[in-house]
DNA sequence: CTTGACCTTATAGTAACTATAAGGTTTATA
DNA sequence: TATAAACCTTATAGTTACTATAAGGTCAAG
């Protein structure tokens, strides 16, 4: 039978030669002979075999460690074994990816919900589709506090998020709540911030349902802290008066996207507030 | 507002100190102060709206060079068509995912086959569902030649395979076939082999249809050389025409699982006759 | 005998960290 | 005020599955 060098053996293969060479480093796939003189490698072609396995197995993602360990062990259970760990793996990949899809399409909406936004001036119904929120109590006023403290509160949030044990993919989307009761007696008192999760989210404590209808909504460009805010709630409040509109439930302060990137340290969010209105 | 160190920082924000070190290192998060004398990081609290986007574009997928260069870059177009190509990889990785299960599902059914028959002992009829493959002619017979021409012949049907941008998960399924007309005249003449595909596959030049049916089948462990086939193949051809058959088609040569890893070097297979009976 | 194409080993680089070592700083307690 | 614990610093190596490069040896053809 012929003798291969490595590139030989390497070209059939479609395979590089440092590849060959690896493989033979961590004992994975050795030549069949070695020349003890030159050190040259010599393989036969139906070394092929074990290669095209190997192919086959990383493919599955095992990692050639493993892949090695199999080969060693010689089992074929061994190997039904690793292949079902195998499978397992790929569907928590799959839902993994799902997710971030989910993510990148929700990052984009935002996007595009920013441009919107930075566009609009004044005051205007939009309506809105169910929304699923999960929300965190912080005891705290935020209006009576500095950004600070909303940030220490959002960190709060986070965790609560992630001892949920849900995706980090909706913390790009934060807001608070006032509550209608609060709201009608002009009461400026927001202690629960929240985050919006995907609408199949399943029903559990602290996750709640926004519900679809009209909202009067007013956007701005949020600075450091909440006074900002006040203003424009004004602005939107006295348009509910004015056009004899009913609040029909709880004030949302949703920020859209923010971007802190840029120039500033600090967070640069545009914000929506929005009243549901009958 | 408070200085927090690396500990604190990373503590608030579910991240190690470490983590927070590189970030600073590589120039895509630095913390707001650094002490001349000491070195401490002091990081302010609002410093983690960057790390919550940081976050967040890793989760899409996204390198952290990429994150930093778009970061300096500051164009929200940019990173816009960023989150689309985002996109595409995800999908490209859901699609290369989906052909990753199909080969561990198709591996586990191989070694399920292989125990199958390697318990099985003389002819027996089987029904098979519809199968398609893709051949290739290798112009030589096999019959007369030795396994490393077919060795050679197989590394050209895997480049074949290649070219044809089919994933290589279907090359753990090898076989070959002697056209009906040969067969019928007693001749052994096969330069054909090919891989199963998918099903779903779409029809194509070289693609074939093997229709569902009845087939005469006989298993056995294949060895050096293609004399071991001859002499099943004589077994199963005259259980045929004892049974008083009729051959309805090519006769097929299947590879049902190789584990070349074992003592061996060479290919350690369980071979699959059918021929297709009325 | 030379030339070019190949082979060898060794080292560094990739990404996003983690782990470790050796040494300096801060803070709380005795 | 001394000291110890808990923190911080930098620098280095390790992870995976290779690829790239350098410096030098081997082989086959002309």
């Amino acid at each position: 039978m012929k003798k291969l060098t490595v590139g030989e053996m390497a070209k059939l293969n479609n395979i590089s030669s440092q590849t060959l060479r690896y493989y033979d480093k961590i004992g994975l796939l050795s030549p069949e002979e070695v020349d003890e003189h030159t050190g040259y490698r010599y393989y036969n072609i139906n070394q092929s075999a074990k290669l095209d396995l190997i192919n086959h197995m990383k493919y599955l993602g095992m990692p050639l460690e493993k892949i090695r360990l199999l080969f060693e062990k010689n089992d074929i259970r061994l190997i039904e074994e690793n292949v079902d760990k195998q499978l397992e793996c790929i569907f928590e990949e799959k839902k993994r990816l799902e997710i971030m899809e989910k993510a990148a399409l929700k990052f984009k909406d935002n996007l595009k919900e920013y441009r919107r936004e930075s566009k609009k001036q004044g005051v205007e119904i939009r309506n809105f589709k169910k929304r699923k929120i999960f929300y965190y109590d912080g005891k705290i006023n935020i209006y009576e506090n500095d950004m600070e403290t909303f940030e220490y509160i959002l960190r709060e949030l986070k965790k609560q998020v992630m001892v949920k044990n849900l995706s980090m993919v909706y913390f790009c989307n934060v807001g608070s709540i006032i509550r209608k009761e609060n709201l009608q007696k002009n009461k400026f008192y927001s202690s629960e911030i929240f985050v919006f999760l995907d609408n199949s989210f399943p029903p559990e404590e602290k996750v709640e349902v926004i519900p679809e209808g009209k909202y009067a909504c007013i956007s701005f460009k949020g600075e450091e802290g909440f006074s900002n805010e006040l203003k424009y709630a004004e602005k939107l409040l006295s348009f509910i008066e004015k056009n004899n509109l009913t609040i029909n439930g709880d004030y949302i302060c949703e920020v859209i996207t923010e971007l802190p990137l840029f120039k500033s340290k600090t967070r640069e969010m545009y914000i929506r507030l929005q009243v549901p209105v009958k």
